[in-house]
DNA sequence: GTACAGATTTACGTTAACGTAAACGGAAAT
DNA sequence: ATTTCCGTTTACGTTAACGTAAATCTGTAC
C-alpha cells in the first residue's frame, strides 16, 4: 500500500474505538453530519450489533475532511485529497497520473497561499488605517480624504 | 472614507468602463454570475439605457469577490470582508468593532494557512513515495510495505 | 418493569450559488 | 427588411451539505 500514513501508532496495534458522539463532540460536528459522511462513503465504520464503532482510522478521515473543508474544498475533493494516501498503484500509468494531480492540486494550495498573504496584508492596511484614525480621534467629523492630521 | 484602497490610478481620473461580457470573459465567469453579484447587491453598476455599465470600481469588486471564493469564502463573507474597505467609520465603537473582526478574519486565515501547510506537505510525501516506487519500478508486484528497495 | 438517554433509519426541508431556458429589446451588418 | 449579436428580465431547475422531525430500537438505572 505504499505506506500508509497517519497510523498514530501503528506499533500500539491500537484497536480503540469511538462512538459517534465521542468523535461529534471531539470535532464540534453533528452525528447527522458523521452519518452524512458515511453516506456518502467517506468512512465505512465498523458495526456493533445496530451502533456504529468507529476505528482511529475513520477519526483521522473525519480529521483531514475537516481539514479539507477548512480551506474551502468540497466533500468530494475531500476524499480525492484523502484517496492520494492509498493509491491504487501497481500501475506505472496509475502513478504518474497521481502525481499529475498532485501537481495540480498544488498549484490550487499555492494559489490560494497568495489569496490569504494577500488578503491578510489588506486587512493589515485597514487595521493601520482604524488605528490611525482612532488616535486622532476628537469628535466626529466627515471627509477625512485628503485633510491633515489636527 | 478611510482612503479608498484599489483606485487602481486614481490620478487618472479613469472613466473607463466595462461591458458586462468584458469583465465575464475577463474573470472566466458567465454573464449570469455577474448578474447575480449584482441581484445580490455586491455591485451596482451604472444604466445605460438598460444595459450595465460596469466602472473600475466594480471591477475591483469582482475580483475581490473572486479572490474571497478561492479560498472558500460565501459569498456573504466576501462582501463582509470587502465592506472592511469602506467603513461606515466615524463612530469609536464601529472602528473597535471593525478591528475586531478583522481580528477574527485574521485567525482564520492564519488556520487556513497552517490547514494548507499541513496538505501541501502531505502532498510531497505522497510524491516523493510514488517517485520511489516508480524508480524501483520492474515488474507488477504486490506487497511493497517493507521490502527493500531491489 | 419501566423510564430514560443514545443510537438508528427514513424522509422531507433548506440555503447557497449559480445553470438554463423562454421571451423580448436594440443596434449593426447584410 | 431581416438576420445576427449582444443584452435584458423572469422564472424555474439543480447540486451540495447538511438540518430537522418522527418513529423505532436498546442497553442501563432505578
Amino acid at each position: 500500500m505504499l505506506g500508509s500514513l497517519h497510523d498514530e501508532g501503528a506499533a500500539r496495534l491500537s484497536n480503540k474505538t469511538y462512538t459517534i458522539s465521542d468523535l461529534a463532540r471531539e470535532f464540534g460536528v453533528t452525528t447527522r453530519t458523521i452519518r452524512f459522511y458515511e453516506e456518502k462513503g467517506m468512512i465505512s465504520p465498523l458495526r456493533e450489533g445496530q451502533k456504529r464503532l468507529f476505528t482511529p482510522s475513520d477519526r483521522v478521515r473525519i480529521k483531514l475532511i475537516l481539514r479539507g473543508k477548512r480551506i474551502g474544498l468540497s466533500l468530494k475533493e475531500c476524499i480525492e485529497v484523502i484517496d492520494m494516501y492509498d493509491p491504487q498503484h501497481n500501475n506505472t500509468d496509475q502513478l504518474h497520473s497521481l502525481i499529475d494531480t498532485i501537481d495540480s492540486r498544488r498549484q490550487t494550495l499555492q494559489q490560494q497561499q497568495r489569496d490569504i498573504d494577500d488578503m491578510l496584508a489588506n486587512l493589515d492596511q485597514i487595521k493601520a488605517l482604524c488605528e490611525r484614525s482612532l488616535s486622532s480621534y476628537i469628535a466626529p467629523d466627515q471627509g477625512t480624504s485628503n485633510r491633515k492630521k489636527i
